[in-house]
DNA sequence: TGCACTAGCCTGTATATACAACCTAGCCGA
DNA sequence: TCGGCTAGGTTGTATATACAGGCTAGTGCA
């Protein structure tokens, strides 16, 4: 085992990862059992078996004894401070989620949307506009920019059922995600379809989004200071099984 | 293997896990080798390399091959999003870091803080105040509590070259961590202390912090609107490993 | 027709064994 | 004294084997 030969357990995931990623294998898919593996591969099945468990580990797929082996589904949310979706956070709340769509429309690229979704200037984009409600007061002013060979069906789309990021998700496992946080104050315009107070600040989140290697989102969600939080936890990775064990 | 029996991987794992939660192990310490364990445990040496690999990826140890396994050092970050030392932050940009010490005192616990450190009511509490300057350009304001039994030196620290919280992690791994991130306007002793203009908003980060399983730490981080921002970038594990290997 | 049972696949774990590559300390010869 | 070499410990990987336990579909009996 040399320092050039890569180890077949890692052979075998960059395949299965290749095949979601290239998306092959969808979410919710079936991934070639251990013993499929084995016969397909020439491998033992303890290989096939690291292979599949460090997959899982990772968040690539998950297993279910005397069952099988299932694509992941990406959509419950990435990680920690991660923004998920909107929707369920509010229902998660017990409250009633809404939206106000402002804009829905094709638009050429400008300077900064080119230059975060790498695309040429002036390329078509498709952008939209809109405002999250909970129990009927605006705490989300989504201003997103999306590639449009990624989900060409996205100005078709009722928005005020599905969010867009609900349904960019449902269109292809987003693969990787960058996002800033900051303190600004909004805009005469903003700050009306936000309803919020005179002196009252914003928090902005700015996210993009990559699927298939590329980035295919970009979006900026606006919050009145007063109404929204952005939390999160973290643990280190086994701590919590250690903790549910205690509990046996 | 039934529902109530620990696996024996998972049984060593903790057992390490407490070794080093206790203090017992400390960073860099030689954590038993393989052979070792199946000396001390009669696990087969397959079943040491899972725990011990296992304990690996999850940050706990680093091994080396042909030398051993060791107790991972805690200090360089947790992850995502996480506010890390904001002194290696500001050197990382080729900047200049630098504090001004507002208070450093022991004080007695008012609600909010008994609340949030599991503590009683008018628990002496240990509590610093002191700004961050980047090229003498103010910031974070600092506002932290410490549990005394934590970190009885804490307050006899220079924090003019140790921040409080390189201080803490120095002092045992921070284990588990909580924050909120809010935008607000900030009251006039704020704003004059990070020398910020009128009607700048303010990016905050509340943040609790947790070693041996027990809150111990909670601070107050104050950053001014227009020189601060929180980026993150999330990409799945094995993707990296996977971008590695395609160049090779 | 409907229900109980079972065969067969699946994952999860555990062990014994084997070989490769790496590192260090100490030996031995020049 | 200095250098190279080697023995032995360490991790990393791979395989064959084994058994436990979960799930499902299909068989066969009532």
């Amino acid at each position: 085992m040399s320092l050039t030969t890569i180890p077949r357990y890692r052979q075998l995931k960059e395949l299965i990862i290749r095949r979601i990623s290239t998306g092959e294998l969808q979410p919710c898919d079936r991934v070639p059992s251990e013993n499929e593996l084995v016969h397909s591969t020439g491998v033992s099945r303890m290989t096939a078996n690291r292979a599949l468990r460090e997959l899982t580990d990772e968040g690539y797929v998950e297993r279910v004894a005397g069952v099988g082996t299932f694509v992941a589904d990406f959509k419950t949310g990435l990680h920690v401070l991660e923004v998920r979706n909107i929707a369920d956070e509010i229902a998660k709340r017990g409250n009633k989620h809404s939206t106000k769509l402002l804009s829905c429309d094709e638009v050429e690229a400008d300077e900064n949307a080119a230059e975060v979704l790498q695309c040429d200037l002036a390329a078509r984009l498709m952008h939209v506009r809109l405002v999250h409600c909970e129990n009927d007061t605006p705490v989300q002013l989504e201003d997103r920019y999306v590639v449009p060979g990624f989900a060409p069906g996205f100005l078709d789309t009722d928005f005020t059922d599905t969010t867009p990021g609900a349904y960019l998700s449902s269109i292809s496992p987003l693969q990787e995600a960058e996002h800033v946080v900051r303190a600004t104050m909004p805009d005469p315009l903003t700050q009306q379809q936000l309803d919020m107070q005179e002196g009252e600040p914003c928090l902005v989140v700015t996210r993009r989004t990559w699927a298939h290697g590329r980035p295919v989102t970009f979006a900026r969600l606006c919050h009145p200071g007063s109404r929204f939080e952005l939390s999160g936890h973290y643990a280190p990775p086994g701590a919590e099984p250690l903790a549910l064990e205690q509990q046996e």
